[in-house]
DNA sequence: GTGAAAGCGCTAACAT
DNA sequence: ATGTTAGCGCTTTCAC
């Protein structure tokens, strides 16, 4: 448990003064060349390791970016943490992370842990029940960017990042029309979260736009999980006439439908076709395979960071692109599949 | 973007020293209650927030704990993740996450920054090619604890929390064995990991003890991702005679060669048994559900930071407890079961 | 029970 | 191209 080395210390060593040594090793300009080398050198035989929290104390940044994400064992949240921390490390920056479990308490408590922390920007996915968003008002004031992606909330001072929930709803829906359903369930979570009512209204104008009724009863909100997916396949099971289709919010929940519906004798996309939402790998493992909406979770993860980076460095205004919607895609397999493709 | 507040601030507010300031927030006994009341509630007011940066720039603390993991995206990781954040916050401490991608190389470099981080411990998931641990040398000789989990290696100064694979395979095993599976085939990852090597030890004495022959050609080695598990499948479609179980190391790999094996007409477990690993929500999905052993990602990302927690707080001398076994179990479902159970 | 003073290690003005 | 100086905000002796 030796001391550690100071730029004091090389600056000793090399015969220079501690201000050469530090610009040297921030690869400053005006060093010379020479020195630049020498105190590298030394410093590295002597095992120097810079000390984060002088330099941040002194420049009043510190290199880290906050992350709240409802839960950190998903799927898709665990693919955006990917992309995330791919860019953050390249960029030099550390991931602080910490999870709401969905709920607007414990979020209210981690934004004030990530505020203590200096974050130099924050990168957040909303609980279910959060309300409002008064516990980012600090940071909004301080200036410290705060960017949502995926369950985002309308506000004039930080930069969403999202699909468009609306347009891939949409195209979900469609496609089961296009397949001969007539009587479409729609299975999906907390309408107070933005991606799912959003994706209701995708359903909704889909049906419009194909003169088919929209009717409230065929729409079954829970919270997406595997029960609930096996519970919506018993109230699609009693509904009367008997739907013959389902767009789910959720591969995991859609897929868990799908199979008891199978176990209740119904044929799969024969009787009922089924789209999920997400393309987790789980989509290609039931039978049959999951029609699904690729969503783009590591590349979410990515430009959510690259964007606050650029704006950290002042690259870019996050006020101007107030919004970043990403490309989403319908991937079709045989889970709702009818008809030859076109 | 006004000012912070500091100490000095609430001191001329109060009408006492900053050392009385300092003393009153961190709930110092010699403080007279009343003074400590009047600074909490200026404190609050002036909305104060402390300096992580000064403070762990005087105390030589950081309250941050590293965790270097193959992959953020892996059902099992993230689950680890979570609970690991979770007893984190609880204890006050932060959590930064990097991921090795799997490669030696990128793990040593996440090393060196966790190590400038000056996190206070060090929690690991190894590489699969790391050939030795020296990246981590200077964490022991700065006395910093580095905490293996799961992809471990064996090191006197660290300790390791693991489930007992050997033990887990070998029940895998024997359960096809008991289910009357003659020619078992072991699927797993690279031997170097000690997991996929302590799997293949179970498995191969699971065999001696049942008096079957252990069958080199019948291990197959490869990464364990989905299409793996269908290259999988036709290597076992070839072998002749055409064994009757399978052992894979991981519940995706086998899903995916288990639907493969269906495909090519086979029925599961009528003519092909198969026992996946990890106990993923995937196993609860295909058809037939997969026999899998149950590891706990969530609970051993909990114990893995209380261990650290304890050591760091001086509660408990992790080089004492060098190894710390949780539990796991095999879970039987319908892709291995062709008797009734006992 | 409270305060004065020093210093953790670094960087940014401002010289030279 | 390099050095001097000051200070980021906090904690911790040591003194009263």
């Amino acid at each position: 448990m030796d001391k550690d080395i100071t730029i004091y210390d090389i600056a000793k060593g090399v015969g220079v003064s501690p201000t050469t040594v530090s610009r040297a090793l921030n690869d400053h300009p005006a060093v010379n060349k020479k020195t630049k080398q020498r105190i590298y050198e030394i410093a590295t035989q002597m095992g120097y390791r810079s000390n984060m929290f002088a330099s941040n104390l002194r420049k009043q940044r510190t290199n880290t970016i906050g992350v709240i994400v409802p839960h950190l064992n998903s799927s898709f949240q665990s693919s955006v943490m990917a992309g995330m921390e791919k860019v953050a490390t390249e960029a030099g920056y550390n991931l602080i992370i910490s999870q709401s479990m969905g709920t607007a308490e414990k979020e209210i408590a981690n934004a004030k842990t990530m505020f203590n922390s200096r974050v130099d920007g924050l990168l957040v996915s909303l609980a279910t029940d959060t309300e409002n968003i008064d516990h980012f008002e600090p940071f909004f004031k301080k200036g410290v960017p705060v960017l949502f992606y995926d369950r985002v909330a309308e506000h004039k001072q930080s930069t969403s990042i999202i699909i468009d929930n609306v347009q891939a709803a949409y195209r979900a829906t469609t496609h089961l029309i296009e397949q001969g359903c007539q009587r479409i369930v729609h299975i999906t979570g907390n309408l107070r979260i933005n991606v799912y009512a959003h994706r209701l209204k995708g359903y909704k104008y889909a049906l419009i736009d194909h003169d088919l009724p929209f009717n409230e009863s065929l729409v079954i909100v829970n919270d997406l999980t595997e029960e609930a997916g096996i519970e919506a396949a018993s109230q699609i099971l009693a509904m009367e006439p008997r739907p013959d289709g389902v767009f789910v919010s959720n591969d995991f929940c859609a897929a868990n439908c799908m199979n008891a519906l199978k176990q209740a004798g119904l044929s799969i996309p024969g009787d009922i076709a089924i789209v999920g939402f997400n393309n987790e790998p789980i989509t290609r493992v039931v039978e049959p395979a999951l029609t699904t909406i690729d969503y783009p979770g590591y590349e979410m993860g990515e430009v959510a960071v690259r964007s606050l980076i650029n704006y950290l460095d002042g690259l870019s205004d996050i006020s101007i692109t107030n919004t970043v919607t990403l490309r989403s895609e319908l991937i079709v397999r045989g889970s709702s599949l009818r008809k030859p493709q076109v």
